[in-house]
DNA sequence: AAAACGTGGTA
DNA sequence: TTACCAAGTTT
């Protein structure tokens, strides 16, 4: 017992934030009472590398569209396909189908709680699973995305960056997660969220956060990242940006489209010839007899 | 383990 | 205008 004043005990980082939470959370869709395991799983697909912003309206329409998974289990690719549109990186679409077609089968049209049953699934990876878990089902784990890995970087090891992702992120999320199972599920977003709205990868704002006090980046004066700048991968001219001009021509006719219709797409012969082929092996595509392409029935 | 995989908003 | 970057997964 100290007999002067004791300094006052800084709070749980963990606690901090989930009543930081309660007030600065947005107020997505997904997040709101009565969503199913079903639609977060959706959602948590449709987020990967896909701004919240662009996400929300077609989320609305596959939940409504397809409540269940054996609803989406009974689609056709070529109406995934479609009602993707252009969130991007569309194999996500066919893989969100198969998964549907793998609940039915294995878990009788339900969604598992089980981390591991959930990265068995097409689609399904480290992240995506424990969310799943964690926002579908209430279940606490400690979830670790591109938001929670720099908020780890600079709250736990005063780094400017995370770096490549490393196996003690978990550990380390874990570490500061509070008790209680109900706020430990908070826990998980609310690091999501700061890591979203706060501790942000360009210009962090430190003046508005809750956790300041307690942040190693903070303390050692917000040194600037070390090592070799991370390179952003091109877009303009690669094959993901011809199969996505391609795959738009097709989600925009009403059937069959003729290979000179294709033609338009991209100049390139050989480039355009490759990626109609990728898009014939990802399942995205389909070639009649006549010739014509068209979205897999 | 690096690279592929879409798209569009923002600084 | 270019460059960064957004709830990752798969090969």
């Amino acid at each position: 017992m100290e007999s002067t004043a004791a300094p006052r005990p800084a709070p749980d980082v963990g606690d901090t934030l989930v009543d930081w939470f309660a007030g600065a959370a947005r107020d997505l869709p997904w997040r709101r009472p009565g969503v199913d395991a079903w639609a977060v799983l959706v959602s948590e697909v449709m987020l990967q590398q896909t701004p919240v912003a662009r996400v929300e309206p077609v989320w609305r329409e596959w939940v409504a569209l397809w409540p269940a998974p054996a609803a989406l289990a009974a689609a056709s690719p070529a109406e995934v396909i479609r009602a993707w549109g252009k969130l991007g990186y569309p194999r996500r679409a066919l893989r969100l189908r198969e998964t549907a077609a793998a609940l039915v089968e294995r878990h009788g049209g339900t969604v598992p709680a089980d981390v591991a049953a959930l990265e068995a699934l097409p689609g399904v990876g480290t992240y995506t699973a424990r969310a799943v878990a964690c926002f579908g089902h209430g279940t606490p784990q400690p979830v670790v995305d591109t938001n929670v890995r720099r908020v780890v970087a600079r709250l736990v090891h005063g780094r400017a960056e995370a770096g490549t992702a490393r196996a003690s992120d978990l550990r380390d999320v874990a570490a500061l997660a509070p008790a209680d199972p109900g706020r430990a599920v908070r826990f998980s977003v609310a690091v999501m969220e700061l890591g979203a709205l706060v501790c942000v990868a360009g210009t962090p704002r430190c003046t508005a956060c809750p956790v300041t006090g307690a942040c190693a980046w903070v303390r050692a004066g917000r040194p600037p990242h070390e090592g070799p700048p991370r390179r952003v991968q091109r877009f303009a001219g690669t094959d993901r940006q011809v199969r996505g001009r391609l795959l738009d021509v097709l989600r925009a006719a009403d059937g069959p489209v003729e290979a000179a219709r294709l033609e338009e797409a991209w100049d390139d012969a050989a480039q355009r010839s490759r990626c109609l082929d990728s898009l014939l092996v990802d399942g995205l595509l389909e070639q009649l007899p006549d010739g014509r392409f068209t979205l897999p029935a």
